[in-house]
DNA sequence: TACATAATAGAACGACCGTTCTATTATTGG
DNA sequence: CCAATAATAGAACGGTCGTTCTATTATGTA
């Protein structure tokens, strides 16, 4: 039942399925929303019969749980571990921003499946907005300790808000996101770079040592 | 068939419980989501039968249109209208952000029909996106046309790029209903302040240093 | 007041929803 | 290789969806 960690050794047969399903549901989440995940078109898509994809969670509800924490594992892959190469502070911060911006070309995903839920559940309680509100939470606590990062290592003021900067880069790249998705506005990625610019110009130390 | 202009010399029954149902309607869509919005439901929650409702949209595209319609008649009622009674320039700017930020509450609605709009439609192709799209536009260019008169006021430099500017300033607005319908967060409004107070610093004329 | 018309109700439709049950097939460990 | 078990299919369920049809009631007008 647990396939949330799959050791490498063994992937069995309903695990493979379990994590097709998912890999079709996450697409079909940030495609057409999470509204239109329905179990019976996810099963036309990944070959199965509904009750046999359906035996693989227990309700929708945990499938809809399932496809937003597939989502976040994925993320945190392409996204964010690839930004602790990256030197602490200023460096690792823009990393953080620019994978944001870019992890869903680089996932081959049509739109952001996250952003997504956002819309569509951040008002209707139950069990996956609490899953999508802890999600939430824990990247803006990463964001939060790579700006304090940064205000140590003296790139930024010390009074720097840390909450107030994660507060507003968030709020960039999800304005990226509509931007792209509604306007489909080509610009939208520079526009976002040009605003985040902006908000680390604001919080930068008055002696910058980026030399090179 | 055509109630989009009533004028104020006859309301006919029928007008009358189109507006009352568009009520209804615009209070559902932003407290459960235009997901949510079912003919059934609304039908119940008006006192009517859902074949009575139905007549009065031909479809239920066009009773989401007239929904998103009458969510943006209120905005620009209730928000934008009374900004321009504040002097162009600065003053009016901020008017349109401090009024864009709190006429969910002053119309008593639990959130923003409009961004609850922006979630579930800005990808699914269809007139109701094709609406959606158009009213985002306006109040767009809105927003440029009052950053132009702010650069022509002489408060912004004249660089100042007002898309940028709008692009910004509509992600501020966003995230804010984002932190306090997903975090609940009490201190969204004063953060989105702070945001806004920044951006509008780093294009002031004299272009006095932000401290936060 | 009578009548044309607008407004609404009620029942029924086919389609799809999530879910459950039972039966069948595929996989796997001893 | 064979049994135990996992994985999947198929049919059916009650419910709700949007929509259509027909009938009935309310409204506005001449």
């Amino acid at each position: 039942m647990n396939a949330a960690i799959s050791t490498n050794i063994k992937p069995t047969k309903g695990e493979e399925t379990r994590a097709a399903i998912l890999d079709a549901a996450v697409r079909m989440a940030a495609t057409d929303g999470f509204a239109a995940l329905t179990i019976g078109v996810l099963a036309e898509k990944t070959g199965l019969s509904k009750s046999g994809l359906f035996a693989h969670f227990g309700s929708k509800e945990d499938l809809q749980i399932a496809t937003l924490d597939e989502a976040t594992r994925r993320y945190n892959e392409v996204a964010f571990v690839p930004t602790l190469r990256a030197p602490r502070g200023l460096k690792r911060l823009e990393a953080l921003a620019e994978n944001w911006l870019l992890w869903i070309e680089r996932s081959e995903l049509k739109a952001c499946p996250m952003m997504a839920a956002l819309a569509e559940f951040d008002d209707q309680p139950g069990a996956v907005r609490d899953a999508l509100v802890q999600h939430m939470q824990r990247m803006n606590d990463e964001i939060i300790r790579a700006v304090q990062m940064t205000i140590d290592a003296g790139e930024f003021m010390p009074q720097t808000d840390a909450a107030q900067f994660a507060f507003e880069m968030f709020g960039i790249v999800a304005t990226c996101y509509r931007s792209r998705s509604l306007f489909l506005d080509p610009q939208a990625n520079d526009r976002a770079r040009v605003a985040f610019r902006r908000l680390v110009a604001s919080c930068r130390a008055s002696a910058p040592r980026t030399g090179t």
